[in-house]
Parts: structure tokens; C-alpha cells; sequence
DNA sequence: TAGCGATTGTGAAACCATTCACAAATCAGG
DNA sequence: CCTGATTTGTGAATGGTTTCACAATCGCTA
């Protein structure tokens, strides 16, 4: 088992790199391949074949030499290592508009993020059902928040309230947050957050091709 | 300037830095500060100062020895190096719920990032109005997008149609694209390409979580 | 205008991530 | 059961990013 391995740092871009290989392997097993070669891996997902191998290794010994890798097995893996093999009940602070796309993202519930709780400051949402979920008063939280075993929190709220939700919920107990407002929120050393910032990703486009012409990008 | 500079290669981190200090700058002017120290401005972003210095001196020196970087005139600078002192015009394609979520977001217009068409093939949805801009056919994409000089695709359609979609944008010329579908885009060479992967912030949280009662994240 | 305290800008060092390269292992076919 | 083709797993080499450390520079004050 990949769980009680002794490790010691694994780097964010073997973090990321294993939800791509899970995705890569869905789509494998959908297409009857039974087992995948590093070499192949690599080649869909733009990747070396020794990348892959040097992730997969990190956490044990998945294929067989001169067959590769069996794609079912090494999909339960992953996601025993991704800790996507189980249901993590999840909040969801704010739901406007991209609190709402999220809510009625399916997708998430199907990987085990199930939205439990979602949560408002604005009177008139309050009460409402967003797919089969009632609004709570954001003032319920310390109450809901631990009664819902709630692993991990999305913030969706205007920047101007982020950091308070934030300390709202790392008060509830809640050590993950995915935030989508456009600031650096600050929490515990022992709380883990993750940011969505689609400005900085629109900035990193826009200084591409401001500077394409400068031939900086290779 | 910093736009004649010679740059061999810049790395996503320093841009993606580039971003984070443009909005804290964004804060610090508001708060009334005239000047800025690398060491404050790390402090206040959990970077280090020297990491700042080293960030911002692949563009230029920008700062007085003794005293610290004017706030105004680095915004600016940055937003030279970032292309945000300029409007871009960008096409949406796929108005469902994340794509309404971004359409009606008025802070990227703010930034200079100006949709100026949105795309779908649900007839339903063609010729509705969305903030004041009218649902084009998808087909009609060869046609609108050079004639309103678009520089970024947003792709907010399901993953099945998202290859398909991009390669049309690409088709048309688009040479920038920022991808919300769970998939792997293929683009050639000469197309710049983000990815907005909220499931893989998702599973990364899953990780860190999973993984915490084994001391991986020390 | 000289001296002090502060802070930049930047080579060099340290650190971390990726790629290389090959021994070890397995499969398949005779 | 042996042989050749294949591919893994992994130390070592490479390449890239971050941190260190300090000379150079500036504002300020007297
Ligand atoms: N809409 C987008 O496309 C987009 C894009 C990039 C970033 N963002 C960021 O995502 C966040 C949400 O954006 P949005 O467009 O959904 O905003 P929105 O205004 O539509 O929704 C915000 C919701 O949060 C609620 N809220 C406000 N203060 C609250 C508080 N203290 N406690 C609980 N709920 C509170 C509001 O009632 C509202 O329902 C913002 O930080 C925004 O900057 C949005
Ligand atoms: N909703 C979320 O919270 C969320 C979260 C993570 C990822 N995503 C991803 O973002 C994308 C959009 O999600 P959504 O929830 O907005 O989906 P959606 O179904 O609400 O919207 C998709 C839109 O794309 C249009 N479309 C479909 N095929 C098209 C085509 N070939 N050409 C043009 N338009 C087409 C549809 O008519 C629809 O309007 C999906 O890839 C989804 O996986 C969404």
C-alpha cells in the first residue's frame, strides 16, 4: 500500500502531476488498454518518460518491467494517494455567481467532493435551495461546520470579505481552503490553502503575448 | 523602459510573482504608502526579499538603494512587464455556468481584459443577451473573431467539445487561450495555453489532507 | 559635504526538480 | 529453460530556481 510509505517532501509538481496521470488513465481504461508504458503516459500528457516514472516512484513500485504500468491498478493508486478514494464533506462560503457554477458542478461530487453546506451573508439567499441544498446564515457556521464533519472549505465570497470567512472557518476546525477571491488570505502554518485566481492567470496570457515580439518566450 | 530590454527566459513562478506584487501594490497605494521595501513587501506575501529584489531585477532596477521602490511607478512598470496597461480583447466560448459566472464579472474589464464575444452551439442560447453582448453561433467564429481582433480564447464548454472548440480558435488565429475543461488541450507551439483546473486544487487539498496523519507536509 | 543607517542589485552558493543512463527485472517466443 | 526485446526503478548528472551575502548607492542630518 501507498499509504504508510515513509516519505519525506513530495514537490506541488508531482502533486499536480498525479491528478494528470489519473485523468490520463480514465481516459486509458475507457479506450481498453490494460496496461500503460511511461514511455506512452508520457507522450499524451506532453511529458518525459522518466518524469513519470520518478513520480510514480516516490510513492512505490506500481509497474512491471517490460510491460509497463496496469491501468486499473495503478488508477486505485493514485487516488489512495490523492486520498480521492473516499468522500470529503466540503462548504461552500458564498454563493453567487461562481459559488452557484460550483454548486451545480456535478463533476465534484463524482471525485467524492461533496458540497454539504453552503453559506451566505445576503438575507434574501438565505433559505433558498441551490440543488437540493438549503442556504445557511453564514452566523450558523461555528455551529454546522463541526456538526457536518467538514474537511474542506471554498470560498467564494468578494475579496473584501475573504480574509474574514477565512478566519472564520480555520476557527470551525476546517484545515483546507480553495479560495477563489482575488487576495492572499492568511491562515495557520497548519492549515493548507490553495488558490484560484483566474486574473493571474489572464495576466500570465497577457504577458505572453506582450512579449512575444520581444522573443523572450523561446 | 522595461519593454526593450533583452530577457533570455523568465520562469512561470517570477510572473506568476509579478501578479501577486501588482496587487499588493494595488493595496499599499490605497493604504497611502509612497514607498515600498522589498523586505515589507515580501513580509506582507510570505516571500522573501530577496526573492522580490531577484523578481523584479530580470526587468530593470527599480528601486532607490537606502530607500525602496516607489509604489506608483513600480505598478507601473509591472503592469508594462504583465501587458495589463492596455485593453485585450477576448472571446468566451461556452455560456453555461461557469461561462455566465465570468461574463458577468466586471473587475476583468476593469483590468483590460474586455470580452467582446461570446460563443455557444445551444440554439437556445444564440442571439440571448449576456451583459450586453449577443450570443454568437459557434459557427460563426471564422468570421467574428478576426474582425474584432481578439487575443485570448476563454473555453468554459464541457471537456468533450473543448479539443474541438480550441482547435477553431486556433483556427482563427487566437494565439492565447485559457482553458477551464478537465482535459489536456493539444495547441501547437506558437499558442500560449493556461489551464483553470479546479478539481486538481481540489485533489491537491485531498493530498495534503490524506497525507497529513503521515507527516509528509512537515 | 561628510558620515550613518537603510536598502537595492547581483554574483555565488545552496537547494530542488528534471533528465540521463543503465542495471535489474519481466515478458514472449522458441 | 534460455535468449532477446522491452521497460521499470533509481542513483548520478544536469539544469533551474531560490537564498545568501555584500559592495554599491542613496536619503537624511548635522
Ligand atoms: N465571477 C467571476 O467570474 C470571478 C472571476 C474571478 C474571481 N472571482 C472572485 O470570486 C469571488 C466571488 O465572485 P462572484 O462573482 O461569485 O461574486 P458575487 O458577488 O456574485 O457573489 C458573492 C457572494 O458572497 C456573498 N457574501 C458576501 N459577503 C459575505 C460574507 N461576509 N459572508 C458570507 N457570504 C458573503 C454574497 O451575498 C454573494 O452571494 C470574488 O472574490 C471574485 O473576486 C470571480
Ligand atoms: N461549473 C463548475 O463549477 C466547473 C468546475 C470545474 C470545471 N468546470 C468545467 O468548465 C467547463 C464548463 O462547465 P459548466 O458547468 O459551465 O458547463 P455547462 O454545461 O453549464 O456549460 C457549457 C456550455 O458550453 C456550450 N457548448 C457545449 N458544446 C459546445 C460547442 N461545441 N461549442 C460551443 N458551445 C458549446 C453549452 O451549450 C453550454 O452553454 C466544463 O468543461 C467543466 O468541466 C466547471
Amino acid at each position: 500500500m501507498a499509504t504508510n510509505r515513509k516519505i519525506r517532501k513530495i514537490s506541488d509538481s508531482t502533486i499536480h502531476r498525479l491528478s494528470i496521470y489519473y485523468r490520463a488513465l480514465l481516459a486509458l481504461e475507457k479506450e481498453g488498454y490494460d496496461t500503460i508504458s511511461s514511455k506512452e503516459l508520457a507522450k499524451r500528457e506532453k511529458l518525459t518518460p522518466a518524469q513519470v516514472r520518478k513520480d510514480l516512484s516516490f510513492f512505490g513500485s506500481f509497474g512491471t518491467r517490460g510491460l509497463g504500468y496496469p491501468v486499473k491498478q495503478l488508477m486505485q493508486e493514485i487516488s489512495d494517494i490523492l486520498g480521492i478514494n473516499r468522500a470529503w464533506n466540503v462548504a461552500l462560503i458564498g454563493v453567487g455567481n461562481v459559488g452557484s457554477a460550483l454548486v451545480s458542478y456535478k463533476e465534484f461530487a463524482k471525485q467524492g467532493f461533496v458540497i454539504r453546506l453552503i453559506f451566505d451573508n445576503d438575507q434574501r439567499k438565505i433559505g433558498s435551495n441551490h440543488k437540493g441544498i438549503v442556504v445557511s446564515d453564514i452566523a450558523e457556521m461555528g455551529k454546522l461546520i463541526p456538526e457536518h464533519n467538514i474537511s474542506i472549505a471554498i470560498i467564494t465570497v468578494p475579496g473584501s470579505a475573504a480574509q474574514k470567512v477565512c478566519d472564520g472557518v480555520v476557527e470551525c476546525g476546517v484545515r483546507a481552503i480553495l479560495n477563489f477571491a482575488p487576495i492572499n488570505l492568511r491562515v495557520p502554518d497548519d492549515v493548507y490553502l490553495r488558490n484560484e485566481n483566474m486574473a493571474i492567470e489572464l495576466e500570465h496570457l497577457s504577458f505572453l503575448l506582450r512579449n512575444m515580439e520581444f522573443g523572450i518566450a523561446e
